[in-house]
DNA sequence: CTAGGTAACGAACGCTGTTCGTGTCAAACG
DNA sequence: CGTTTGACACGAACAGCGTTCGTTACCTAG
């Protein structure tokens, strides 16, 4: 009945919508304005659509998180030098950053055994520097399990404090002071070793490399 | 102006509402129908009164959910015999546990660093553990981050298959086909090594076997 | 120039978390 | 015994959400 104002044809060359464009606006929108801010009519509305035209290359809002997760792990680079060890140590810390970087991402890899195009290629090659440092196949197939959990939950913490209003610091200051005033004697453990549990140094590394350690020294079965 | 149909005095001794009984209502709605059925709506629903009510005894949907996981983890036991080692693992399965029953809480846990009584109390006897098996103070206290994390990790991917309407074979089975129909240039260590990826065994205790026997073989610094 | 199939859309449904102002009751006080 | 008070509970409403439906506008093939 009553022509649109302006007539579709007479639009500034809209790009046309595809799923690509949909993960990348959605990605954009999770890295400027958080995990709260990123809605299906967010997403539209930034594309100068609908909401309900989305639906045609998204299933729904799950689908568009879980394909923009494999995009960001598209970034993870492929570690050129030194021992397996330490290629393994750069992959590693390399997705957990991937991962990080987005608000809420990680959370999704907790949900589901990983089946994208780019999340299989980060394990693919895991298992590839697991092989090359003379693990069975049972036990590295075991590992890359374990290891692949361990960046998903490292990078879900950390995307906490990478993206919430709050800082590390502040929050590590803030817990700080709650165990300080725990009573010692229904938390001995705690009040004793609370220094050395607020410790700084790269936990981060020291994490790989005990994982790595432990599956050297933990054959299966 | 006018009478509700019966005055709040003639109503059979509803009991009154308060902290306790909310997070207890919230805890039987996720295990009965799951983390999309709590609403504060439908817990209001269960204890006959408005959403409005709730707000008196918590202040929002996620300060429930942290109190529930807080709830949860008061149901870790202690364990009782065994090597150190043998205590630790029972003491961290019986936390993945209690974390997995309930679906989303483990989420919960992987956003915060923990200050819940209870969440702290098994902190606490973690690092008791860690410290009767010799480890020096910074090791432990780097080690129950870890442990912590994995812990938590570990319940989020369970509770994944402990909740949600697809069975944990379902998945594993899709994922495996998935898997096989993977192109061999690509992913060549996947194609070569499938069979060892969903070998089945007790890949949770290995796990565990795997962060100890690592911690012991890595001091800090 | 017309027909057909598909992508895009506007509007709506049934929800959600949260807030505000009002009502109601039991206990404390004069 | 009558009144005041203050805390708790509630109804209603707001703004927004994901998702679906039926229709429209368009490009392409005939």
């Amino acid at each position: 009945m009553t022509t649109p104002p302006t007539s579709r044809r007479a639009r500034p060359a809209k790009a046309p919508l595809s799923r690509d464009v949909i993960v990348r606006t959605g990605l954009e929108i999770l890295d400027r304005d958080g995990l709260d801010a990123l809605t299906m009519r967010r997403v539209a509305k930034e594309l100068d659509t609908g909401p309900a035209s989305l639906y045609v290359y998204v299933a729904n809002r799950d689908d568009l998180m879980t394909a923009m997760l494999d995009a960001a792990l598209a970034q993870v680079p492929v570690a050129a030098e030194g021992t397996w060890q330490e290629r393994l140590r750069a992959l590693m810390a390399a997705a957990t950053e991937a991962m990080s970087r987005h608000e809420g991402l990680a959370a999704v890899a907790l949900g589901a055994i990983p089946t994208g195009d780019n999340a299989l290629l980060v394990l693919d090659r895991m298992l590839a520097l697991l092989k090359e440092g003379g693990l069975d196949d049972t036990t590295a197939g075991w590992a890359v399990d374990l290891l692949f959990l361990h960046v998903a939950a490292a990078a879900a913490e950390q995307s906490v404090y990478n993206t919430k209003d709050i800082g590390k610091v502040d929050a590590i200051t803030a817990a700080d002071r709650r165990y300080a005033s725990l009573p010692a004697d229904e938390y001995p453990m705690i009040t004793a070793l609370r220094a050395s549990l607020f410790a700084h140094g790269d936990r981060g590394t020291w994490h790989l490399n005990v994982l790595i350690n432990g599956i050297l020294h933990t054959p299966a079965r």
